[in-house]
DNA sequence: CTAGTTGCAAAGAGTTTGCATGGCG
DNA sequence: CGCCATGCAAACTCTTTGCAACTAG
């Protein structure tokens, strides 16, 4: 059957990472900073945490080298989805009875069903529309 | 003002698969493989192309080694949002006029202005529901 | 002729793999 | 003690940059 998961300081460091920031996103490279873990070790550990549905992988399309990142999956419970402001890269929840609606239309109109923890909505968040500033770039 | 933009043999023939495939999402190595020109000059015309607005770029989450994929712009006059299926890649159109109140909801209750081209919806299509298979990779 | 374009080669960032060592169960 | 985990170094993928030759306007 499955493989054992052994219980490792630095599994540990990292999952207590995810664990104390549950909706904070964090890339490998912030992850490998923040603990004392090899880089490989920081990799196969996020992609063994994504096998088991601890974590999300998300890619955040914003710079030029574009590196994935992780976030605590606790999506399970709740009625959220995320808005990723494609400007200042930030994430926010969408915390409504909005989302509901939303998974219903696309499963009836569409026959597509909605997957909450992956999808991301780009767009501009307030704070930047209200800069009003048009950097192309 | 802004530069010229001249018409090669390369930018045309980049252009015109993009032209005729209007729906499709093609990655650069896609690009590379289909016509005569450099990697270098892919890169650069499938840059160019995006900040001219002709065609969008886009981040798949789906495989290890991720690539951007490039996607015509039809977008100015429709009012659709793109679904992915997160098991078949295969992407659809939600062509419909929910996507205006969704832009709305985004909107007045959460401050957002959502980008249409560059958000990507996740989840199952209805074929890939439908097979009922759950393969974990 | 001039400014934008091409493409080779090389650099660069992010990620994965090979392999020997180390540690959990 | 066996199997999984670790981490260094090296490989690999995708993308960008430097630079000299080229070409559209």
């Amino acid at each position: 059957m499955g493989k054992i998961i052994y219980k490792t300081k630095q599994r540990d460091e990292i999952l207590k990472i995810f664990e104390n920031h549950k909706d904070s996103c964090f890339s490998a490279k912030d992850i490998f900073g923040m603990v004392d873990a090899g880089e490989t070790t920081v990799f196969r550990t996020l992609s063994s945490l994504c096998e088991e549905g601890i974590i999300e992988k998300y890619v955040s399309g914003t710079g030029t080298h574009d590196s994935s990142c992780y976030k605590y999956n606790n999506c399970n419970d709740a009625d959220h989805i995320h808005m990723m402001c494609s400007k200042c890269g930030k994430l926010f929840h969408a915390d409504c009875k909005f989302i509901k609606s939303l998974e219903e239309h696309f499963m009836s109109e569409h026959d597509f069903s909605l997957d909450r923890s992956k999808t991301v909505i780009y767009g501009l968040c307030k704070d930047c529309r209200n800069q009003g500033v048009n950097d192309n770039e």
